[in-house]
DNA sequence: AAGGGCCACAACCGCCAAACA
DNA sequence: ATGTTTGGCGGTTGTGGCCCT
């Protein structure tokens, strides 16, 4: 037996919604706190008086017609933020849209796709990319630090790991192999480590090397062609240290690769 | 001015997991 | 414990507008 439908596709329209629509649409959310009443989604376009599929008002509320919905461009920030999330957890973006005050899942894939990549590729092409300045988050000390990569951001990413145990997780923005070759087959690794919110980093980056294991495995999953190396899990006993140095900067760990491999700070 | 291509965005599709009966 | 329903999510498609020739 098949999975059935959500809703039967010749009873509602598809399409742009008309003004009409969201105002019906609108109105009953506003008098329903803004959440789907007792019924649920699947009942709303029926209580409200809407011939549209309940998952397709979901989405319209949720993306477009909730109150705080930004749809005004994405700034150099965002961007690096964006860019340091894709880098750290993958296609999760209703995680990474989580960061983004006003952005909604959809938008934030919607601009990654559209436009984000392709400003990435660019940059590490080394083709001319103005994302907004090139702030540099972190003064490093040490003199033979390449420059920091434009989208290079501090990344205060704190969450849960599957255990339910708070983690603060910190993301290296880890493209190229090493070397030059910032693009391309030898797409070495995104690596993003961890620490339990009340603990303490050790200064040997694979002492969380279960957790690496479990986020190279995730990783390996999502089927960007980019990191086509991270298609099949890997042990993180695999992972080439010498990319990566810890060290301290105002008492704040840093994982600092030192072979010309872009990198975030923490 | 016309039309073909490209781009950006909204919307849809289908899978998955949690919630529920 | 199991089957069904629902909501959430990520990938993909459709479409309107803009730009270039």
């Amino acid at each position: 037996m098949g999975r059935s439908p959500c809703c039967d596709k010749a009873a509602v329209k598809r399409g742009p919604w008309s003004e009409e629509e969201d105002a019906r649409l609108r109105s009953y959310m506003e008098r329903h706190g803004g959440a789907a009443a007792g019924g649920g989604w699947m009942a709303l376009p029926r209580e409200a008086g809407l011939r549209r599929c309940g998952k397709s008002c979901r989405l319209r509320w949720l993306n477009y017609l909730r109150p705080g919905v930004r749809h005004d461009g994405f700034s150099p920030e965002e961007d690096r933020l964006i860019c340091a999330l894709h880098a750290a957890i993958g296609s999760r973006w209703s995680l990474i849209a989580a960061h983004l005050p006003g952005r909604t899942d959809n938008g934030v894939k919607n601009y990654w796709n559209t436009r984000l990549k392709k400003k990435l590729m660019a940059l590490l092409a080394g083709k001319p990319y103005n994302a907004g300045g090139g702030r540099n988050n972190v003064n490093v000390s040490s003199a033979a630090s390449p420059p920091l990569a434009p989208w290079t951001t501090t990344l205060p990413y704190t969450g849960c790991d599957s255990g339910g145990v708070d983690h603060q997780m910190r993301a290296v923005v880890g493209v190229g192999g090493g070397s030059d070759d910032m693009i391309g087959a030898s797409t070495k690794a995104a690596v993003v480590v961890s620490r339990p919110a009340n603990g303490s980093y050790s200064s040997e980056p694979l002492a969380a090397a279960t957790e690496l294991d479990e986020i190279f495995r995730s990783m390996g999953n999502t089927g960007d062609g980019e990191r086509s190396d991270l298609s099949q899990p890997q042990s993180s006993t695999e992972i080439d240290t010498s990319w990566y140095q810890y060290c301290q900067h105002d008492g704040e760990s840093v994982l600092q690769q030192h072979m010309g491999v872009p990198y975030l700070y923490w």
